[in-house]
RNA sequence: GUCCCCAUCGUCUAGCCCGGUCAGGACACCACCCUUUCACGGUGAGAACCGGGGUUCGAAUCCCCGUGGGGACGCCA
């Protein structure tokens, strides 16, 4: 048995679509399963379309993602070049092949691939226009997710444009066939094209590859597959937004295949192991940010206290460089950044979360400081607290809690009832870390002005 | 319109191949518990086999038809 060899084979449109990142992912589990070779190849046969810095897009995603290629652009590999505007000598040659064999013709100022068979005239009431029809066998598909697909292929097809440029369908038959691949896996939109592709294989005297078709994902909200203009559709985004790569592909991993025992969450060592092509899904699956979301969440909180303070420093560098979190003093951003890890859902909170522990210029909550300041004595739970303040030991957690449990006792009152308005006094919310991390963290002098800041309104 | 693919909770799915389970899990939603707010976590509730025929003692599971969804019908990829 020959080594399995895949490959990727994405065009350079500038945007990196999550479909695109899934069909990445599944040939690149599926290399890394049986041992074999990620090959990665831009398509970038269409001029007018493709750019040059585009390609970034692509590598950059891959890398993100930590879908390495063992080859092409950047790393080589025997079947170069990877880049299809670099192989036209190879188009050409495989092209003498097919006109040797007199399956090619020249109509339009094209070259069109020859069907072999019983031709006929016939009106195409759909596309309004005589085309010609050939009476072929039907091309069988023993496609390794949907089984046997039978397809009848009845026109010929233009495999060079007039301008002498070879076209998607033959490029991605001759590299296949160049670069030695054995199994081709990629989106069900191809499958109606695979009879193209396999009548050209035939025809060119190669060995037909395996093919797998994995389902489409659809766009969340209204009908149809996920296009690039959709919210939520391309991996920059949750790139930018934050999102921890593992958490995107764990989640990707799912949305077709699953690893069955009822688990979800898993390393990428497991799925690896564990991945076939028999086990993905025949259907197509609708994307579901909220799962997203909730996968990000469950990497976040397990990530290592340094990685995650890395994580958001990172983040504030990207999306808010003038916050004054960047200037606070490092020990005192890692505490911050520590309080809010088991707190928040994704690092996309985080500047509005911790922004009234960096600065003394930040948002009250109108509502919340109504319904806190309509309830109880908040005035008097003020005061009581701006005139123990002195006396607590703002050490830790543990005294401070001890403190303001003493002071609520001495009341013949609780905790719960300086949480509120205390909490209101020095953030402005009514959600957070814990009151006492609060306190401590911002000081007794921050707590005793912002205390009497909500005593006395200016 | 023609051809191809698909069909289990709102969503992702297990179960289907090798018919017999209270049709299981996760996200979301709701309730309760935990609790110092908010999250996390825990418990519980509601929630599905698209319809119709067949085959069979028995069908989510096998077959057919219908319906619905998706895709392809380019000198785009």
């Amino acid at each position: 048995m020959s080594p399995v060899r895949v490959r990727f084979a994405p065009s350079p449109t500038g945007f990196f679509h999550i479909g695109s990142a899934r069909t990445a992912l599944f040939n690149w589990l599926y290399a890394r399963h049986t041992g074999g070779i990620f090959v990665l190849r831009i398509e970038d046969t269409d001029k007018e379309r493709n750019g040059e810095q585009f390609l970034n897009v692509i590598y950059e995603s891959l890398r993100w993602l930590g879908l390495n290629w063992d080859e092409g652009p950047g790393v080589g590999g025997e079947y170069g070049p990877y880049r299809q505007s670099e192989r036209t000598a190879i188009y050409r040659e495989y092209l003498e092949k097919l006109r040797a064999a007199g399956r090619t013709y020249e109509k339009d100022g094209a070259t069109w691939f020859k069907l072999l068979g019983e031709r006929s005239e016939v009106f195409d009431a759909h596309r309004q226009r005589t085309v010609t029809k050939v009476q072929v066998a039907p091309t069988v598909i023993d496609d390794l997710i949907r089984g046997r697909v039978e397809r009848v292929e009845d026109e010929d097809f233009v495999i060079v444009r007039s301008d002498g440029s070879p076209v998607f369908h033959f490029v991605n038959v001759v590299d296949d066939i160049a670069m030695r691949i054995t199994h081709v896996i990629r989106g069900e939109d191809h499958l109606s094209n695979t009879s193209k592709h396999v009548e050209l294989f035939k025809a060119l005297g190669a060995p037909v590859p395996q093919f797998a078709h994995i389902p489409l994902i659809l766009k969340q909200h209204g009908p149809g597959k996920m296009s690039k203009r959709d919210q939520g559709a391309l991996v920059e985004e949750y790139q930018g937004r934050g999102y921890l790569p593992a958490a995107l592909v764990n989640f990707l991993c799912l949305l077709g295949w699953n690893p069955g025992a009822d688990r979800e969450k898993l390393p990428l060592e497991d799925v690896i192991r564990q991945f076939d092509l028999p086990g993905v899904n025949q259907s197509n699956a609708r994307f579901d940010d909220k799962k997203l979301a909730h996968m990000n969440m469950l990497y976040l909180l397990e990530q290592p206290a340094d990685r995650f303070v890395a994580l958001g420093r990172d983040y504030f560098q990207r999306h808010a460089p003038g916050a004054p979190a960047l200037q606070a003093e490092p020990g005192y951003f890692r505490e911050v950044l520590l309080l809010s890890q088991p707190k928040i859902k994704g690092l996309e909170e985080l500047p509005a979360y911790t922004r009234y522990l960096f600065s003394d210029d930040y948002p009250v909550d109108a509502k919340v400081q109504e319904k806190v300041l309509a309830k109880g004595d908040p005035q008097a739970r003020l005061r009581e607290l701006i005139a123990a303040l002195p006396g607590w030991d703002f050490s830790s957690d543990a005294a401070i809690e001890e403190a303001l449990k003493a002071l609520a006792a001495s009341r013949q009152l609780g905790f719960g009832d300086y949480q509120a308005v205390a909490r209101l006094a020095v953030s402005g919310t009514n959600v957070g870390p814990s009151l006492t991390s609060l306190f401590r963290v911002l000081g007794r002098d921050r707590v005793r002005s912002r205390l009497e800041r909500l005593l006395a309104p200016a």
